[in-house]
DNA sequence: TTCCAGGCGTATC
DNA sequence: GATACGCATGGA
């Protein structure tokens, strides 16, 4: 990763980088594309727009302090993702998965959106996934705190027409705010620990959960099963997921679900 | 109209 | 512990 300043934008430097496949790829639900290699969105409360392609990026109306703070971070910039896909490719399907989408990477979301996000994704298509979450942070001209969300009621969410899932991002406020599941401690436990108590919360199951702990709290050994990663795990891996994978496997789930849900849907 | 969407809670065995 | 079913909402 190399980058240099211009005026008040950023260029990024990265060959490790496809805007669709990090922003539009189900992993997080709070960017839209708004041009060819173009995308508009949030980490929180910090706002972006950036595009580019082939290794050359523009991330707009930034400063260095929070590019360096906030976005290399999001991005996983300092991460080397040729050196991971290299090792994914001693198995043929994540070879094939790396090679259908060279330009994925892992979003370290904060904790707290990625909670409410994925509470929101179950049962659920991406698009008013992000349809929810546009309209939360909408109204509360921003991402609202544990706090703010814990004083809310079905009733008071009912403009997010979040269904069944309002009282389960409401459960989620409140033992966030209370700290009952004190997500700053999660973060800091065993997997299996961090993942009981994340799922202490009315709405999370295990995939739930294991996206939380992924794209929320950097554990790169939580591997989200949902139908297509089923799928690929009946068709490809009866005998379970190469052990050799385990330190990194949630980062190889990305390349596979992809994989599976983008070029093995459109078989059919 | 019916089906389905990056699941989960609950009931039942 | 495994399995079946309902669940709000809206797009295809």
């Amino acid at each position: 990763m190399r980058y240099s300043v211009s005026g008040s934008d950023i260029i990024l430097y990265e060959d490790d980088l496809v805007l669709d496949d990090v922003l539009d790829t189900g992993q997080t639900f709070r960017w839209d594309k708004i041009g060819e290699n173009r995308y508009f969105g949030h980490c929180l409360d910090k706002a972006l727009e950036i595009s580019g392609s082939d290794g050359e990026f523009i991330l707009k109306n930034t400063t260095e302090e929070d590019f360096l703070n906030v976005w290399v971070p999001y991005f996983d910039l300092e991460t080397d993702y040729s050196a991971l896909r290299k090792l994914y490719s001693e198995d043929e399907t994540l070879k094939a998965a790396c090679e259908f989408s060279r330009g994925i990477r892992l979003l370290r979301q904060d904790s707290w959106e990625a909670l409410v996000c994925f509470v929101f994704s179950s049962n659920n298509n991406i698009a008013r996934i992000k349809g929810i979450t546009a309209r939360l942070a909408e109204h509360y001209g921003r991402f609202p705190t544990a706090d703010e969300l814990s004083k809310e009621t079905p009733e008071s969410l009912g403009y997010l027409r979040a269904g069944f899932r309002a009282g389960y991002v409401i459960d989620a406020a409140k033992k966030v705010a209370s700290k009952e599941v004190d997500l700053e401690s999660v973060a800091k436990l065993p997997y299996e620990q961090a993942k009981a108590e994340l799922m202490k919360i009315k709405g999370v199951g295990p995939k739930v959960a294991d996206c939380v702990l992924l794209s929320g709290m950097y554990m790169t050994e939580a591997f989200p099963v949902d139908v297509w990663i089923k799928r690929v795990m009946e068709e490809y891996y009866k005998g379970g997921f190469p052990e050799k994978f385990r330190e990194t496997q949630g980062i190889a789930q990305l390349y596979l679900f992809n994989y599976i849900r983008k070029y093995k849907g459109e078989e059919k």
